[in-house]
RNA sequence: GCCACCCUAGCUCAGUCGGUAGAGCAGCCGCCUUGUAAGCGGCAGGUCGGGAGUUCAAUUCUCCCGGGUGGCUCCA
């Protein structure tokens, strides 16, 4: 609500129309009016004066009473007058605000004066120009705990940092030559980018924000179209469904991330998904932390979702009992979920979203030499990690690296080893000081045919979080020391992997190449089709030669060629074609999607196909019915 | 969150200069028994995203809300 208070001599008003349409006669005694030595309120409810009118007036009536107290008045006219604001209420909570102020003032022994709502109004004013005499307020209703409006998101210390944050650009190239970056009429110049064409545009993305095409990300619709993922109406934006297909694949990622980050040695441990706003660790984490936080009221405090694994982990290691002798030592889990509750308009599809699932890895190291020398290691499980999930490296990646000035100047030697360990100019954006925790923090990012860069793969040394939550380890002399935390999430959240997959395969299909998933990660790997009826309970039988193979049938009285058409349609890789012929001969047609060619095998030689190549990573069977005459369908 | 645009059948889309809507595919029923990306016929399917306003009449005009897309801002 906002208030503009005069103290006048007299107010005099009448009124000259109606303003809204939806407004009630007045009798005429109340169609003009004047008060004399009085305290004048023009008075415009707002927006947020709408979920508690009682509140909002209640808040007002104590402003007006100071203000009054101080000039000695007992009189008071309230003025509506929705100028003061442009956020205004809707009519009726106005009102209702308006009304109740009337009222509590009444109550309060004041003489009030009300002029009507929603009317247009000559008026003349006198006032007393006195220091005190004119003077506007912005009131805000305060909360009480039963009716709390709790805040949509917390701004906290570290958004508002990084928005005063200043940095340089430069390029890192694998023989350590190091190019200062501008911008230059819109593009970035100070490197010669003719054989990185995608490290330009990733540079571009980050330093000039600017986009060159603007189309809707193709992962959208392949998202939707193969019944994988969807949008959820019914939830929070950036919060999405998983048909079964859907589930399959991230289920099979998830494992497979999980199975390589215990190989590597790291523990794995399960955290809450919500932490006290008042625990002081974490009150001082969240202003470090670029992010913005779901919050939730439990029955006795508020809390904020988690939006990484971080204190979860934390929390565990300050009170465990460490030596030097058990470093470095790595605490590990997939975080389903982690929530930021980023900006409306910066939620796109699978690459930006509220709710995401997270693998989260934090080691502890003794310093900054065995830090440096660990994020090696762990890149090298990140980097088998992604090829293995279908990604070439480091083709389908830019390396953004973010380092501070004083990291750069002591361990140069250190970011030039790692750009030539990645095998090809890096990007990297200097701090001049340390704005947050981390001194140094690498990541992958997928560059999409938008020109849009998602992060994968990031890892950081953390310098600070040991101490702010009291970390520590023994060394060889029996001395309490903080050790430095490494965050490594070694394929970024599964959703990113999956949208990078998607967006790869629309690249393909822009090519002319037939899309395709990793045959792990296919829902199904082979489809029997048999050509009329007649095959139809061999090819039933068939089934039972593929154990451990996603296979299915197709069941249904389509013609052949719609059978053929309706697995291609969901990228099935192999597609077995069983008529009169392959009964009488006992091998099968294949047709495979890859090559595009028909080859003709037993049912051993393409379930062994198949088992080797999805030899060391996770199955699962079938996310469907087998038949696919009994399946529903979940989108056209 | 801000600015712009979009929302019609399960899906993809027509359409109504304001008089409550149509196609293809999918679904169901029947015929066909199929040789490598859509066989034929019939039936059923809609609070035209939700609410309010203007109007004799709103899917159509206006406003608000929700969802989505693009841009800004920002990130795993």
């Amino acid at each position: 609500m906002r208030v503009l208070f005069l103290h006048v001599d007299y107010l005099e008003y009448e009124v000259t129309g109606k303003a809204l349409k939806s407004i009630g006669e007045i009798p005429q005694e109340r169609k003009h009016g004047r008060v004399e030595e009085a305290l004048v309120c023009f008075l415009s409810a707002e927006k947020r004066d709408e979920k508690d009118p009682k509140a909002a007036a209640l808040a007002a009536a104590k402003n007006i009473e100071d203000v009054a107290g101080q000039l000695h008045t007992k009189r008071i006219a309230l003025y509506p007058y929705a100028h003061l604001s442009s956020d205004l209420a809707a009519p009726e909570p106005a009102q209702a605000v308006l009304a109740a102020l009337e009222a509590e003032l009444g109550k309060r022994g004041y003489e009030v004066h009300a002029s009507p709502f929603g009317y247009y109004k000559s008026f003349r004013v006198s006032v007393k120009g006195h220091p005190l005499s004119e003077l506007s307020r912005e009131i805000v209703a305060e909360a009480t705990p039963a009716v709390a409006e709790e805040p949509k998101e917390m701004v906290n210390e570290a958004l508002k940092a990084e928005q005063r944050l200043v940095s340089h650009w430069h390029v890192l190239d694998t023989q350590g030559g190091f190019h200062p970056l501008s911008i230059e009429a819109g593009r970035v110049a100070g490197f010669d980018f003719a054989a990185h064409d995608r490290l330009r545009r990733f540079a571009q993305y980050e330093m000039a924000k600017s986009r060159e095409v603007k189309e809707e990300p193709p992962h959208v619709r392949l998202m939707q179209e193969l019944e994988l993922v969807d949008y959820e109406p019914g939830s929070d934006p950036g919060n999405l469904r998983y048909y079964p297909k859907g589930r399959l694949i991230k289920g099979l990622l998830e494992e497979f991330v999980s199975q390589r980050v215990r190989e590597y040695g790291a523990m794995e441990v399960e955290c809450p998904v919500m932490y006290d706003f008042e625990h002081p660790a974490l009150k001082s984490y969240l202003n470090r932390f670029p992010a913005r936080q779901y919050v939730v009221q439990t029955p006795n405090k508020r809390a904020f979702l988690r939006f990484s694994a971080c204190f979860g982990q934390f929390l565990i290691m300050k009170d465990m009992v460490l030596s030097y002798k058990q470093l470095p030592l790595s605490l590990y889990e997939l975080t389903r979920y982690s929530f930021r509750a980023e900006q409306r308009g910066e939620l796109a599809g699978l690459r930006r979203l509220r709710a995401f699932t997270m693998p989260d890895c934090h080691a502890l190291v003794t310093d900054v030499a065995q830090a440096k020398e660990h994020m090696m290691v762990r890149m090298e499980v990140a980097w088998k990690l992604l090829q293995d999930c279908g990604f070439s490296l480091p083709d389908d990646f830019e390396v953004g690296m973010r380092v501070t000035e004083p990291f750069w100047k002591e361990h140069g030697d250190f970011v030039k080893a790692y750009a030539r360990r990645w095998g090809k100019p890096i990007l990297i954006e200097m701090w001049s000081e340390q704005f947050f925790y981390f001194v140094l923090k690498y990541e992958w990012n997928f560059v999409d045919a938008n020109d849009k860069a998602a992060a994968l793969t990031t890892d950081q040394i953390d310098t600070e979080n040991a101490k702010r939550f009291g970390i520590t380890y023994a060394d060889e002399k029996g001395e309490k020391q903080f050790p430095y935390i490494l965050h490594l999430s070694p394929s970024g959240a599964v959703e990113r992997v999956l949208y990078a997959l998607l967006e790869k395969a629309a690249a393909d299909i822009k090519a002319g190449k037939p899309p395709m998933f990793p045959l792990w990660l296919s829902p199904t790997q082979v489809r029997i089709i048999p050509v009329s009826g007649d095959q139809l309970e061999h090819a039933r039988k068939l089934l039972a030669a593929f154990d451990g193979v996603r296979a299915d049938l197709d069941d249904t009285n389509d013609t052949l060629g719609k059978k053929i058409r309706r697995a291609e349609k969901e990228w099935v890789p192999y597609i077995v074609v069983v008529g009169k012929k392959e009964i009488e001969s006992g091998k099968l047609n294949v047709r495979v999607r890859s090559t595009k060619a028909q080859e003709e095998m037993t049912p051993d030689r393409l379930r062994k196909l198949v088992m080797d190549a999805t030899a060391g990573r996770p199955f699962r069977p079938l996310a469907e019915n087998v038949l696919i005459s009994a399946r529903p369908i979940f989108r056209g």
